[in-house]
DNA sequence: CCCCGCAAAAAATTCGAAATTAACGACCCG
DNA sequence: CGGGTCGTTAATTTCGAATTTTTTGCGGGG
């Protein structure tokens, strides 16, 4: 596909990026760390250059801070910070949501249905008892939720709605909170897909708050335990 | 003030981000144009180095499109773009104002009322014939708007809002619009900043959605005109 | 005892050129 | 005559070192 041939063209600079995303984003790299450019250099084996556009270009999604001649820190995290994330996001896929129903073909809504039905497919945890999230589940939860927000095309707002995700994502790998009641999240689901499918706006945006909400309670509760 | 010791202190890469963004925001760069590194270089007077971690940071912002390996051009306009721009602005404005109404302080609409006393002092046109915007009223225009939202602090929100703010104002700069009337803005406003200091969530909103279709109507029409 | 200023060390920033990749055009072959 | 291949040229990307700035540690007043 198109990924694999941008994948063999990419830059270091650009490959770097991905690696330096996923790394504050799973919390390899710590919030709050200086981020020392020798160091990083080392670890990714790279120059100077494509580190520096790299750790600039996460700077513009606020994971990463840039301070002129002091260098680069990775974001903090906190409760401030993270309820505002989850503001924004609820407020933003609502309205896309609502968008996508409105203008989504049904090519869409197909697209959308079969990535709901892999989603379903997979097993959450890795092992029920330990309530470690599988990373294919983790992937195909993404997929899913980026397909139900993609029936109307959204230059801007798609870009705005990527960033959310990726900060939100870095709160629940980094502060592990209670694992969610896998059945849950499954009606959640089913719920989602079934109101898309029968265009009930309304009920959709309902189900996908609640959904929102309930995803950040136990991250906001640990938020709230241990500032 | 803190933008003068930061502006000491700011690496060549960070001025350089700043007069590229003002660049393509006035249009001096053209919408679509190829840019040429050596040619930025020879531009700027600055080497390869901040040059592109420039140009990296403003297409996080989708001002510039970077592709790899074949370089970076400035980002096209169109019709469905600018729709695409106006309808996030209305949607994001409004919910900022509305928390900014409901959690900002005195403070807060004291430094609001500041804002629009100073634009309201401003002339808005050069010559009231030409057409032409009045440098110092733009800036005076968008400090207002920026005080008005600010009332809530919104880490991410804020970076979206600013990033819509110079979409739009590339908009007007490129396209021209016909001159709207100086009377109807100034009613505006008197409008909005007298809705927030009686507090009244529902006229600001209505009167700044208002305000927003307003400001764009004129650039869809040429949009519309010739695409 | 603390604060200020002054080196020395460490870190970030920047440059210019080398290495790599894409773009272009002439040439050959079907 | 059209389509594809191979040089050649032009452009982008990357490196390593030089430069500039911040940080750190130390000694001398206040």
């Amino acid at each position: 596909m198109s990924e694999e041939r941008e994948k063999a063209t990419a830059t270091l600079s650009t490959r770097v990026y991905h690696r330096l995303r996923q790394d504050v984003i799973s919390g390899a790299l710590a919030p709050g760390s200086k981020l020392a450019l020798e160091m990083l250099r080392e670890r990714y084996g790279v120059g100077m250059t494509p580190l520096r556009e790299a750790l600039y270009r996460l700077s513009a999604t606020l994971l990463v801070q840039a301070h002129d001649q002091r260098g680069f820190r990775v974001a903090e995290i906190g409760l401030a910070h993270f309820e505002q994330v989850v503001s924004a996001r609820e407020r933003l896929e609502s309205l896309l949501l609502e968008d996508s129903i409105r203008a989504g073909d049904d090519a869409w809504a197909q697209r959308a249905a079969r990535a709901h039905a892999a989603l379903d497919a997979l097993p959450m945890y890795e092992q029920a008892a330990t309530g470690v999230l599988n990373a294919e589940w983790q992937s195909a939860h993404h997929h899913f939720h980026y397909e139900l927000l993609s029936g109307a095309r959204h230059f801007i707002q798609d870009m705005f709605h990527a960033i959310l995700w990726d900060h939100s994502a870095r709160y629940r790998n980094i502060l592990r909170p209670e694992p969610l009641p896998e059945d849950m999240l499954k009606a959640d689901h089913a719920r989602l897909i079934g109101a898309v499918l029968e265009r009930d706006v309304e009920m959709a945006v309902l189900v996908l708050r609640r959904h929102i909400r309930n995803g950040s309670s136990a991250i906001l509760d640990v938020l709230r335990r241990s500032p």
